[in-house]
RNA sequence: GAGGAUGUAGCUCAGCUGGUUAGAGCACCAGAUUGUGGUUCUGGGGGUCGCGGGUUCGAACCCCGUCUUUCUCCCCA
């Protein structure tokens, strides 16, 4: 066999120990506060039947879904004519499943597929990779995990304000301490479509509008008049980009603009009643922000629309969601209404990286060494290591009787904040030695001041 | 899916218009120090120059292909 160099698939990685220390802070954070609103576990499987997953993400989405060939004789009753037809036609006959592309549509297929057992509303937290057979750069990833809590079987706005309460408790929680929640709501943007007369043409110019911080004015417009936008139209939109002082203030400017709108001005309810419940919730406002350009690219909204941006770093959002009325219409079950929100571990890394906020002491797991210098002293420890352990705390005995300097080279790399030396002189006076490894002192303690001292 | 850039030691990078045995810093290993890490000193190991092909007396360097990473567009988390 010839030696070849291991290489991992193009957008994928690996997550070493100090990699995973830190994921799993995020992940426990995300899991603690969807656990503490209520939202109850589950999974699903990493493939699914490709009829559950085509159609559902639109002809690109189609593209991007990894598909995975039929086991055994997949060329099994192909005639030559079928390869003829090309990939399109070829890949159902060759592949019946894909892998993941999002938790969303995983979650209403189980909800459709269990629906006379669930109680609803019902609310489920989903943590798990997902798949895209896109092209990676930085940030974005062929194999990446997504966090999501959705809340299926009511139209109550208490789970928009709910939704904004954890996002504010997550964040916290991690340390983003500075952040903006941007809200929107899918009807005023119909509403905005409908009074500047562009009906039909609502997903191009929301495209279009929502780049306009990334972009700016100028060229949302030139896109709108490329996409076929009458100068009209767009002279009408104008009040879009005046940039309000205040959620107050867009609010008011929204209601005049709208009036017309039976549909935008339900939109501006809706969302002043979001409001209303997030004040009662005690909630402050201060990083929540109406946003009418937000609109995200995903159809299926139909209600409030969520976008999470860290401040001071050049990152795209660390989150988004937003409620959709026919989640599970695709899989035959119609008016069932949901709202849920979604979280990017590795933006959300990336930014904790970039701000430095993971805690020091993340990347340590083991917090006491007891060190082996010969097999009398290894039995010695062995006792106290049980011991240790038993009164929770992370420890380990180096297995080996190798030289001293050696074994606090391990502690000192794997920052190990203390180790105990045993040698024959502390196994006869029972008094050990508690070395610190931050300050390099050394004191004489018995076994039980050491576990009382690091418990 | 379209276009551009990139790849040399574990890491960051030098390497002249193509010319002997491809270098540095950091990291690693050993010793100085047989019960003391992170500092210092001394010594040492480590490279099919991303991979495959071509041009040439000769290729890390030029040409073609391919893969990786990365940037812009598209789309997204």
């Amino acid at each position: 066999m010839s030696i070849q160099k291991p290489t991992l698939p193009r957008g994928t990685r690996d997550f070493g120990p100090e990699q995973m220390v830190k994921r799993n802070f995020i992940f426990d954070t995300i899991r603690r506060t969807f656990q503490k609103y209520g939202f109850q576990p589950l999974e699903t499987p990493t493939i699914e039947n490709l009829s559950v997953l085509m159609g559902k993400y639109g002809e690109e989405g189609d593209q991007l879904l990894f598909k995975v060939l039929n086991s055994g004789n997949f060329l099994d009753g192909l005639q030559p004519a079928d390869i003829d037809e090309g990939y399109k036609k070829l890949t159902p006959k060759i592949a019946e499943k894909g892998l993941r592309y999002d938790l969303t549509v995983p979650f209403a297929r189980y909800v459709v597929m269990n629906r006379g057992e669930l109680t609803f509303p019902f609310k489920r937290y989903q943590l798990q990779p997902v798949w895209r057979a896109d092209r990676p750069q930085k940030g974005r990833y062929r194999e990446f995990y997504q966090c999501d809590a959705d809340v299926v079987g009511t139209t109550s706005l208490i789970c928009e304000a709910e939704i904004v309460a954890m996002l504010h408790e997550i964040f916290g929680g991690l340390g983003i301490g500075d952040f903006t929640i941007k809200i929107n709501n899918r009807k005023i943007l119909s509403g905005i479509a409908e009074v500047i007369g562009v009906a039909g043409m609502e997903s191009a110019l929301f495209v279009a509008i929502d780049k306009l911080d990334k972009i700016g004015k100028e060229k949302v417009e030139e896109e709108l008049r490329e996409k076929g936008l009458s100068e009209a139209s767009i002279k009408k939109l104008q009040p879009l980009f005046g940039a309000p002082t205040s959620n107050r203030e867009a609010f008011e400017n929204l209601k005049d603009w709208l009036q017309n709108s039976q549909v935008g001005m339900k939109g501006v309810q809706e969302l002043e009643q979001v409001w209303k419940y997030i004040r009662t919730m005690g909630i402050p406002e201060k990083k929540l922000q109406l946003d009418i350009t937000l609109a995200r690219g995903l159809s299926y909204y139909t209600g409030a629309i969520f976008e999470v941006k860290a401040n001071g770093v050049q990152i795209g959002s660390i989150s988004g969601g937003g409620r959709y009325d026919n989640l599970t219409a695709a899989f035959g079950v119609p008016n069932l209404s949901g709202v849920g929100i979604s979280l990017g571990v590795d933006r959300i890394y990336d930014v904790m990286e970039e701000l430095n906020l993971f805690p020091s002491d993340s990347g340590t797991t083991t917090r006491l060494l007891f060190t082996n210098f010969d097999a009398q002293a290894e039995e010695f420890s062995l006792s106290l290591l049980q011991k240790a352990r038993a009164a929770g705390i992370n420890a380990e005995l180096f297995p080996e009787s190798s030289k001293l300097k050696k074994q606090l080279d391990y502690a000192d790399r794997k920052r190990i904040p203390f180790v105990v030396l045993i040698g024959s002189e502390e196994m006869e006076s029972g008094l050990l030695t508690l070395k610190n490894m931050t300050t390099g002192e050394q004191e004489k303690l018995t076994a039980d001041q050491i576990l009382a001292k690091l418990a």
